[in-house]
DNA sequence: TACATAATGTTATATTATAACAATAACTAA
DNA sequence: TTAGTTATTGTTATAATATAACATTATGTA
């Protein structure tokens, strides 16, 4: 297998998944994702959720907590996926990253009266989209 | 119970469902829940989900979504469930919610790029809790 | 009253995710 | 190289989470 890129040496499942995954417009559920691939030979949930775990382990996808789907990671910033931000249409349910060094470093540095410490956060904004705001 | 909020009057089912919720030191799942009031006479889980739908809309629990589980609000801030932070720990479970008033105003405030108006947001942080930290 | 709306009870089913175990491939170090 | 180790795969079965559909009962309102 080729080892000239830095990247990921993804394996052949996480290959196919992620390209699926890459290509789609919307997040991606994970038995539609099963649906879909079946035809390259993946045949069974678990391969399509251990795959999936480890894409999101190693950043190249995100998982949507709110709506248990999953959007490749289109944020060069993001190589890990501790620090998460998207928005989410109520009508369409088009699902963008934000990337905005302003939100990252206020979250990032804040503290709560707890003294916590946090190593990760996810945050999932809700709301319309400019599209179906003009409908 | 928090009188900061407005008062709903609580069917008997989401009154049982809320008060086993409001009384759990950490956040509580469905079948879990089910398990817990089946003696009341509360038997099927879509007379739980039915209820914890309610009490999410209303602003009386939060949902925490990486969990799949429920919480109590315990923020007399948060009347409806439109803007959540929860800081867990990813050693012992533990969840709490935040109450920053910095916090509310800067992702109320946010603004993305495309402009997207935002009527809501969830925020999850994660790391160790003092007690786990020390360990 | 009569109408509308919300909540309930019940059965069945859909959707999301993991357990357990055997086999293969890829990586590491003597 | 070769054995030991770890990651990945394949497979079957099952657990955990959530909703559809429909009949009934309670509650609010004109
Ligand atoms: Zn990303
Ligand atoms: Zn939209
Ligand atoms: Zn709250
Ligand atoms: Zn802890």
């Amino acid at each position: 297998m080729n080892k000239m890129h830095k990247e990921h040496n993804l394996t052949k499942n996480q290959k196919i998944i992620f390209d699926l995954i890459d290509k789609s417009p919307q997040p991606l559920k994970a038995y539609s994702i099963l649906y879909n691939v079946q035809k390259k030979g993946i045949k069974a949930p678990l391969q399509v959720y251990r795959a999936l775990d480890k894409l999101v382990e190693i950043g190249k996808i995100h998982k949507i907590e709110s709506r248990n789907a999953f959007i490749a990671c289109h944020n060069s910033n993001c190589q890990v996926a501790k620090a998460t931000a998207f928005s989410i249409c109520e009508i369409c349910e088009k699902v963008t990253e934000i990337s905005s060094a302003g939100l990252s470093k206020y979250l990032a540095n804040f503290k709560d009266k707890d003294g916590m410490k946090y190593s990760k956060y996810n945050l999932e904004f809700f709301g319309l989209c400019k599209k179906c705001t003009l409908k």
